[in-house]
DNA sequence: CGCTAACCGGACTCGGGGGTCCGGTTCGCT
DNA sequence: AGCGAACCGGACCCCCGAGTCCGGTTAGCG
């Protein structure tokens, strides 16, 4: 019976530690992810976690898996942002609030972007994605319609736009704020119409 | 005695054989990195020069010196493109044809972006870049000064925009011009003035 | 308290890519 | 043609990260 509800679906009870450790290994790769992307490697992981390789792959069959744990925690909060920015008054100014939104939290957690950009494809992320990629099409028609947008602009552009910028920035070890607001708006701006 | 000037300083006599493979292994190299992109491996370049990897490494002492001789081509190519567009009439118009250029040959060669973004440090390398950005920076300064770009716009832009998009594109196996054709757009308009 | 099933983690295998070595071959000068 | 130096490439080494195994440990129920 106990069929409490976690945060994904547990059919069968695990013992005190053992779910703990799962935990710990899911903060351990939030952290990891945030600084080095999601290509940092399981051992790394696993050290933060204070815990072995072997207890890493006991909650998470593959690595893919975890990677995939941590995206989609950030794909919904994406998804959050941009739901929420599809009750604002402005269509144009609410679109550009979510964008900066997205590209601050980015300047200190490289998962956001890794998590549009992940080419992992399980059951779970996938529904994630199409969550989110229809509530940022949902913000992009809304501003479109508004004539704010070009024609032609989709959630697919966005994430091209962001997830390369967020590449290229990682990989120069680019935090600073200022520098992801500013290329926040260069995305704002070669999507708005003419 | 024959000092025989080469695209690259040649100090010492080599047998013709040794010249011909090593042409071999530079043309296989840019082909392939023009599929694949700088990430692909030696063995492959190898096979497609109908070569040995050994050979591969008797002419370049490792995988980087490899790259950046390609590399260099390419930035060669792009600051004489750019350049060109600096005696352009129109310095708005002459800006907007060179990202174009780019854009589009990048599409089938991704080794352009190659070239701008990797992470490798070799004199030869550096000075080629060095020399490219400056090129770069002089369009972007002419563009601006006749009011058509955004005051902060700078080549780093550039390569930040062109080596990220670039970088999801190919992940994506996109060699359809019209579609390059079009996200050079959305670079321009991202650095034109609102 | 005691016992068993579940869990833990260090040590292991496996695969792939960069880089090296040596026996056989070829160039090219005489 | 003959010969030595230079070159060729298949086989090898090393490192690193993903994923697995087994002997020791602990939770937690009766």
């Amino acid at each position: 019976m106990a069929l409490a509800a976690e945060t994904t679906t547990q059919t069968r009870p695990q013992r005190a530690d053992a779910r703990r450790n799962r935990e710990r290994v899911i903060r351990a790769a939030a952290a990891v992810f945030a600084d080095k992307g999601m290509e940092a490697g399981i051992p790394e992981i696993a050290e933060r976690a204070g815990v072995g390789k072997a207890t890493v792959y006991r909650s998470f069959p593959s690595k893919e898996h975890l990677v995939a744990a941590v995206a989609t925690e950030r794909l919904d909060w994406i998804t959050t942002l941009a739901t929420q920015g599809l009750t604002d008054d402005d269509p144009a100014a609410a679109f550009e609030r979510v964008i900066l939104a997205i590209a601050e939290r980015q300047a200190s957690d490289c998962a956001v972007a890794g998590s549009m950009a992940a080419d992992i494809h399980l059951p779970e992320l996938d529904a994630a994605r199409a969550t989110t990629h229809a509530a940022l099409d949902a913000l992009l028609d809304r501003a479109r319609d508004a004539g704010a947008l070009r024609d032609d602009a989709t959630a697919v552009d966005l994430r091209v736009l962001f997830t390369g910028i967020a590449h290229v920035l990682r990989e120069s070890h680019e935090h600073d704020p200022a520098v992801w607001s500013r290329y926040g708006e260069l995305i704002v701006d070669a999507l708005r119409v003419r």
